[in-house]
DNA sequence: AAAGCACTAGACTGACTGGTCTACTTTAAG
DNA sequence: CTTAAAGTAGACCAGTCAGTCTAGTGCTTT
């Protein structure tokens, strides 16, 4: 396996499609005609559907997870601001998709947990992965006495990780941002705020 | 028509089904076969799959609408002791559901919302009619001073729908409701308390 | 030059999809 | 008793699904 190349064409085609319209209502044809591979190559890289689907998540979690090191462990930015850097991006996204796509392991989380283990599983993963990088953040900003220390950080970053993939579900049924925004505004006035 | 057994037969095991495998992934025989309807009966009271998945919808809605009325309208509770109960109720049936179906609603929000207006308009306001029960339980509250004035609440209850919906999301790819416990203690901790 | 392997290519398969069609049975009205 | 409509029944359709198969291409190694 040294060409690459038709392989990644094939994940970013699912990738997309994916994200648009779902893991069930993206066919195999409909991946291949997007990016003009044929049947034979799909089935030299995967073993089957659920062998791309799993390749297309862990794609997107690496290359994802790379931008929330940047984001979220840039030791440079108050870890607040950190934080609202990250929800800024996530609004910018929301809007470059006209509200369509959302989170691709927020979408599969939701239509795949209930129908196969292994899809659970590889997206609990990377939602665990996600919460450490919040947990991190909020560390540094206990350390540094911008938030109360009363709340454990795993509580904390398992509650703004699922405001958000919830704000994110919202908006798209609602095709508007509004929701993210009341959800960053209520969570840096009442929840993220110093002991008192 | 006159005769709604079989429309509610088909509308029930519809539910069910959609409920643990999604739209997309539920095929109108799987229906037909699970409460013994011929596919001539489906037509007749449906014009198509859509038809019969808004017909889903819109039942689900209205009788969750009634425990809904039940859980939070009732004048005799304080409107905070309402809210908890509504979410204990919540995370009761996502035990019973050994945290695979969660909220019909929310899923098929997640699923179908970047695939069809229709269904995206239609889930919408089965969101927005929840939304109104919620502001209502918090008007309650804040005019009884259980809970501060400055936030208004129209975003209270958009922060409350949103992090629940997500918290179910992330229960079902953890499957454990852990997510649900730390969204309701973190909500009635600081979000949810009187003016400082 | 030849052999072997990674990869391309797409026709093909059986199962299943949503949806149509015709024939039949039951019910209600005149 | 007759007739029309409501509803049941399931064979059938074209299209699509994931997945298989065989044939062939092009690069690398010996």
């Amino acid at each position: 396996m040294k060409n690459t190349a038709t392989r990644d064409k094939l994940i970013d085609s699912g990738a997309q499609l994916i994200s648009q319209q779902g893991y069930n209502a993206t066919g195999i044809n409909a991946v291949l005609k997007t990016c003009g591979v044929p049947k034979g190559s799909f089935y030299h890289y995967f073993s089957s559907k659920e062998d791309f689907g799993l390749a297309v998540i862990e794609r997107f979690a690496a290359s994802y997870d790379e931008t929330l090191v940047v984001l979220l462990e840039d030791n440079d930015t108050p870890p607040l601001e950190r934080l609202k850097r990250y929800f800024a991006a996530g609004r910018e996204h929301m809007h470059e998709c006209d509200h369509a796509t959302g989170c691709l392991i927020g979408n599969l989380g939701q239509e795949l947990s209930g129908q196969s283990d292994t899809f659970r599983d590889a997206l609990n993963l990377v939602f665990q992965r996600w919460e450490q990088r919040f947990v991190r953040c909020l560390q540094d900003a206990q350390a540094r006495g911008d938030i109360a220390t009363h709340s454990v950080p795993e509580a904390l970053a398992s509650f703004i990780l699922t405001g958000w993939e919830g704000a994110i579900l919202r908006a798209k049924t609602l095709k508007s941002v509004e929701p993210m925004e009341h959800f960053e505004k209520i969570l840096f006035q009442q929840v993220l705020v110093p002991a008192t």
